[in-house]
RNA sequence: GCUGCUAUAGCUCAGUAGGUAGAGCGCAUCCUUGGUAAGGAUGAGGUCCCCAGUUCGAAUCUGGGUAGCAGCUCCA
């Protein structure tokens, strides 16, 4: 074996590993159904997946068969050998895997076609490999699930099952892999959601249509309240549009040719037609377009907390994470050329600075380019094109962000800058976005007057600190368990009574909270203090006030916080503390010790 | 949308070779006035997701819907 670190630490080795793991599976599976045929195996960032074209559906009973054998393949230590074929020979050792057959036939003229060989199984891959399939620890090797994948990507060609594998040099590793899969479940947002009563969904209503309940808008005020403020003081200017507008204004933009298949379909009306709006920034260009501008009056900053609707494909619904209803925190900035790095600027100082008052750290930037190659959603204006990347990409270097480069995920009409985040369940999703225009304002015919006098085109960037606040609300729900900070939690205080001998002082500090613009609720129920303490606490209520006799004569509370800290304060001195920790946004529980 | 799995009380879940259903929590009533994560008793509550089919009989088997979950694809 070529020397490189020998550890599982080595991220190298730890790939090594896992693609040896895809390949003892499959040489597993061929074991106990020689009819399948295989189709790709790699490993990825945490484990591997092999996908595999077979008449029938493995179950879970399948799945123990196969790690039963893949344990059997470790004992026996085969040796795991590379070779190269001629393209010809290839083919006629792969002739009964069809799959192996496309790919090979993908590869380009003069590219080395190398197998690797354990045993009696062979297979197609460019490696690099273990040495020995006695290197993998075989009681270690978990598979996680069967799911379905399409050959290449693509949802029309054959659908294949995926299955999924993880594992680790040693038992207890995998074991505590598996325990950390578990505790991510209890993250979710759509359990929290349930048993907070965040959110819910009902099928009357219709699918991905979440209401958002008295608790859960508490939470969504505070969001849409806090951006509106901060954008506000950037020079936002906030407007509010219909969510129906006319199929015209959507093909105006080009949306309409893009999207319609994910847009609620058309309604007729007289001889109008009209549809469920699934963006605004048509909207906003006509609000700029209503009037004229002068480059003096430039940036212009139009915002929006938009309600807007996509038929999204039932399959990718989530909770409030993808819902077909939703509200962006949206806004388009209306730049003349020489504005852009400076807005573009600021739109990364003011996510970044968002992202700090929520204690964001664990995001990704990536500047999402165009695909040349697709002639079909991109807009052709290849200078367009070259301007804006450049731009945007020079913004982004100057700032010193640290980014990826992907190609083809730009919007149809410009490059973006995306921030994605990682939720605790499931796929990474943008969460930020700011986005470069140089097309919908061309489409929109927009003009402003330049210092020269002759009307030039403004170009928008299109942008979203919390993007939806649905989705960020699931965001933060599962980064904070659903302990929001205190600013956002959707009872800051209950006030808890031992007997009902304290139930006026307790009602009046509730009131006395609710009036200073806090969410207090009392609990004057006939409950044991006990019990009623466990219920704030499971709905992870901040701070707790257990009023008995001793409280209410000296004019005190007692004040326990959801991390059972507890303390004796006046009345009026925990007040004053709890304002000021709302105020400040403060992410930790400020009073307890 | 695709493939697979799932659907029993408000929630979490048991259950039945096909013979009309159960627990815990919650809820209601009563007793209990108790000091920092569950006091006690009694009781109510179910079209076993929906529609067909098979059957003497279906919550259970079959088919079709609907919804949820996992993944794939998509995400302006």
């Amino acid at each position: 074996m070529d020397d490189f670190e020998f550890s599982f630490e080595n991220p190298e080795y730890r790939h090594r590993y896992w693609h040896s793991c895809s390949h003892i599976m499959a040489q597993a599976i061929k074991r106990l159904w020689p009819e399948v045929k295989l189709a790709i195996g790699p490993a990825i960032d945490e484990g591997w997946y092999y996908d595999i074209f077979a008449p029938f559906a493995f179950t879970p009973e399948d799945m123990e068969k196969i790690e039963g054998e893949m344990r059997k393949i470790c004992k026996e230590k085969l040796k795991i050998e590379r070779f190269e074929l001629p393209r010809a020979e290839a083919l006629e050792l792969m002739r009964d895997e069809p799959f192996k057959v496309e790919l090979i036939n993908d590869l380009p003229e003069g590219e080395t076609i190398s197998f690797y060989k354990q045993g009696e199984f062979t297979d197609l891959c460019a490696g690099p490999h273990l040495d020995s399939t006695g290197r993998v620890k075989g009681n270690a090797i978990k598979l996680l699930a069967c799911n379905a994948s399409y050959w290449r990507g693509d949802a029309s060609r054959e659908s294949l099952q995926r299955i999924y594998g993880i594992a680790f040099p040693k038992k207890e590793e995998t074991d505590a892999y598996l325990q950390k899969l578990e505790e991510a479940k209890l993250r979710d947002h759509r359990r929290i959601g349930r048993e907070m009563q965040l959110f819910m969904t009902d099928d009357l209503v219709g699918r991905g249509l979440p209401m958002f309940l008295p608790k859960g808008y508490a939470v969504w005020q505070q969001l849409e309240n806090y951006i509106r403020e901060k954008e506000r003081l950037l020079g936002y200017q906030h407007v509010m549009t219909p969510c129906v507008g006319t199929v015209d204004l959507y093909k105006t933009s080009g949306h309409w040719e893009h999207y319609k298949d994910n847009m609620f379909p058309a309604m007729e009306v007289d001889e109008e037609t009209y549809v469920l709006r699934p963006m605004n920034c048509p909207h906003h260009m006509r609000i700029y377009a209503a009037q004229p501008h002068s480059y003096r009056n430039l940036p212009v900053r139009i915002g929006e907390i938009a309600h807007d609707f996509r038929y999204e494909a039932s399959g990718t619904l989530k909770g409030i994470e993808r819902g077909r209803h939703f509200c962006q925190n949206d806004a388009h900035l209306f730049v003349t050329p020489e504005q852009i790095k400076d807005e573009v600027s600021k739109v990364c100082d003011l996510i970044f600075d968002t992202y700090k008052d929520f204690g964001i750290t664990d995001y990704r930037c990536v500047l999402s380019l165009r695909d040349p190659a697709d002639k079909k959603k991109y807009h052709q204006d290849d200078e367009m094109w070259n301007t804006a990347e450049a731009a945007l990409r020079e913004v982004l270097i100057e700032l010193g962000i640290e980014f990826t480069e992907e190609i083809g995920e730009a919007a149809f009409y410009g490059p973006k800058l995306d921030v994605n985040v990682k939720p605790a369940v499931g796929a990474e999703y943008t969460l930020s976005t700011c986005q470069l225009d140089f097309c919908l304002p061309a489409k929109f015919d927009l003009k402003y007057i330049d210092r020269d006098g002759v009307e030039k085109t403004p170009v928008v960037l299109h942008r979203a600190i919390l993007g939806s606040l649905d989705r960020f609300m699931a965001y933060l729900i599962e980064e904070t368990m659903g302990q929001f900070p205190t600013w956002l939690a959707p009872v800051q205080v209950k006030v808890l009574t031992i007997t009902d001998r304290t139930n006026e002082f307790a009602d009046s500090i509730a009131s006395e909270l609710n009036a200073l613009g806090l969410r207090a609720e009392a609990d004057l129920r006939n409950e044991k203090i006990g019990y009623k303490i466990r219920e704030a606490q499971s709905q992870k209520v901040p701070y707790m006030l257990v009023i008995g006799d001793k409280e209410a004569e000296a004019g005190e509370v007692s004040v326990r916080n959801r991390a059972g800290k507890t303390v004796n304060l006046p009345k009026d001195e925990f007040i004053a503390r709890l304002m000021n920790e709302v105020k400040t946004k403060s992410r930790e529980l400020t009073i307890g010790e």
